[in-house]
RNA sequence: GGUGCGGUAGCUCAGUCGGUAGAGCAAUGGACUGAAAAUCCAUGUGUCGCCGGUUCGAUCCCGGCCCACACCA
């Protein structure tokens, strides 16, 4: 038997586009399970807020990086490319074709093209960074990596902190600069991919957002927030839907506030992910206003006529 | 009705010792290879409540009016 190539089916979009319902019908298609590629769905106790597939739908498919780390264990999109090349091997053992579906644009490039190989930075160090600049600003930061790693300045991101951060922790736990490891070439992949980014116009996505946090807050978010409260300060609940949320709990604006900030802010991601996503060249644009998994078949049928 | 405080960008406000004004947030666009739902960058003409007066010139001073809030009756 002529063993077919294997392809990854890529779905991304903002968020509250409809990436889940589509991605579902997909699977059931080709008989296949799903990657999740979303950096706030893979941790346990915010299933409502960072709107996880239902129990019902993660039953009918079996879905990978869902609702499988503690906030205490932190993912990124290195470990998110190591741990999806795992599962698609699994997948394609049994399986011609693997679906990701996810808005984090950074971890579907991960596993799309890879990330460069690059020796780990401490946490120690990194918290001896951090610390640095919470005491002593960003002008520190730069004086440092201008002293340390004349190589990473002038950087495009001289004022972002969370880069310049990483960056001196990296030389001071390497003693090289991050830069000399930055590549930016794509590695091969053992497998075929066909990427859809699934779209609406923009009105209608902001009132497909606004809604959605309604319905959020109707299914519990508040109480969500509450009990992860104690654990604000992981990395994984710096998340719009929570943040806001801790703020009422502090004392700091109403819930009415938290609720409307809420719905500004997941506005204000959906452009930053719109953003992303449009710098990506092979990505097939697809209106959810009319029947995607239509199109995304006939798509399918026309590129790759061998799957169906 | 009286007194006080205020009316400046979509919102909250700062300011101009008189030369037509600026922050934060929002909005819009953009960047982003180990925190990415994070983080960062760019973009600010608005009858400075209305009508008069003083002045070369008023959003700023003066008078009146309107509106909001607080307190006193």
């Amino acid at each position: 038997m002529v063993k077919k190539h294997n392809t990854l089916l890529v779905l991304t979009g903002p968020t509250a586009v409809g990436k889940t319902r589509i991605s579902i019908a997909l699977a059931k298609r080709f008989n296949t399970a799903i990657i999740s590629a979303d950096s706030r769905q893979c941790y346990q106790g915010m299933p409502i807020g960072t709107a996880q597939p239902s129990l019902a739908e993660l039953t009918e498919v079996k879905h990978y990086f869902i609702n499988e780390f503690l906030v205490s264990e932190p993912q990124d999109a290195a470990s998110f490319e190591r741990l999806a090349l795992g599962y698609l091997e699994e997948i394609f053992s049994t399986n011609s074709v693997a679906i990701v579906c996810g808005g984090t644009g950074l971890y579907i490039k991960a596993l799309c093209e890879g990330l460069d190989e690059m020796p780990a930075v401490s946490e120690a160090m990194k918290a001896t960074v951090e610390a640095g600049y919470k005491e002593n600003g960003l002008d520190w930061l730069q004086e440092a990596l201008a002293k340390e790693d004349p190589q990473f300045v002038g950087s495009a991101e001289w004022q972002n902190p969370a880069r310049l951060m990483r960056a001196l922790s990296f030389v001071r736990s390497n003693g090289n600069s991050i830069r000399s490891f930055q590549s930016g070439l794509k590695k091969e992949r053992p497998f075929e991919l066909i990427k859809f980014a699934l779209n609406l116009p923009r009105e209608l996505l902001y009132a497909r957002i606004n809604e959605r946090v309604d319905l959020m807050m109707q299914s519990g978010l508040l109480e969500e927030a509450k009990a992860m409260f104690p654990y604000r300060q992981y990395p994984p609940l710096n998340t719009v839907g929570y943040v806001e949320l801790f703020d009422f709990f502090d004392g700091k604006c109403s819930l009415n506030d938290a609720v409307e900030k809420i719905k500004q802010h997941s506005r204000n991601y959906a452009k930053r992910q719109l953003t992303w996503l449009l710098r990506d060249q092979s990505l097939h644009w697809i209106d959810t206003n009319t029947d995607a998994k239509a199109e995304i078949c006939s798509l399918l049928e026309k590129n790759f006529p061998a799957f169906l």
